[in-house]
DNA sequence: CAGGATCCCGCGAGATACTG
DNA sequence: CAGTATCTCGCGGGATCCTG
């Protein structure tokens, strides 16, 4: 737990500290759209994040009991990823973020094709 | 031409490259709340920030245009930040993270009495 | 009042090597 | 495969002073 700056913090600052990471975004809305992720599917789907960094936010995320964890006595091992309740009703957020951000390409680009990845 | 990062960006990561930066989610809530701000009162709706920082992060809302600024010739000088009609399609998901910031609050200290300051 | 210009430090984060 | 452990560097960002 961190120390309290002893400021009185709203919500959306709260909510803004346990989901704003660098990665924790992305992370969040990959697991919303797979549901289960390993380690390396989640380091594939992040291009550009280092092993380092993307443990780190998963150990916060997890921290924020917004992430689950769930390792496999197995050679070779598997460990897999997936939201908790808790994070799982984040859901419309990202839904209305990814909405807007839609909305946003379209209406930028009006004519060009677009192609999804993901 | 730019050698290409040849990586298929999704609506959901370039939305996070424009509100994704350290203040600019309170910016963008505070903003939301009171429709106009002036650069000092919102620097002092955000515990902490500096002269530098609040500046850095306004440019680059401007930059992306869900920041409008408006200068007045006056003395001493009056300057205003509101959202653009862009960055107002984004209260659904500033409004939406609030909510989750809430009932996240209110299920994890179940019977401590709450203040809400913003 | 609303910044711009400078100086400077800490740590965020990359690269690499190692391991159960 | 899914991580730790180190070393290292750059720059994010704080502090301070100046100005229209």
């Amino acid at each position: 737990m961190k120390s309290a700056p002893a400021h009185q913090r709203c919500a959306v600052e709260a909510a803004l500290d346990a989901i704003g990471g660098k990665w924790k975004g992305l992370i969040l809305y990959h697991l919303t759209r797979s549901g289960t992720l390993r380690f390396n599917e989640l380091k594939r789907l992040l291009p550009g994040v280092t092993q380092r960094m993307l443990t780190k936010q998963l150990r916060e995320l997890e921290a924020e009991a917004l992430v689950l964890r769930t390792v496999y006595a197995e050679v070779p091992p598997r460990v897999e990823y997936r939201l908790s309740a808790e994070g799982l009703e984040l859901r419309p957020v990202i839904e209305a973020l990814r909405e807007w951000g839609v909305r946003r390409e379209n209406s930028r680009g009006a004519g060009t094709a677009h192609a999804h990845a993901c």
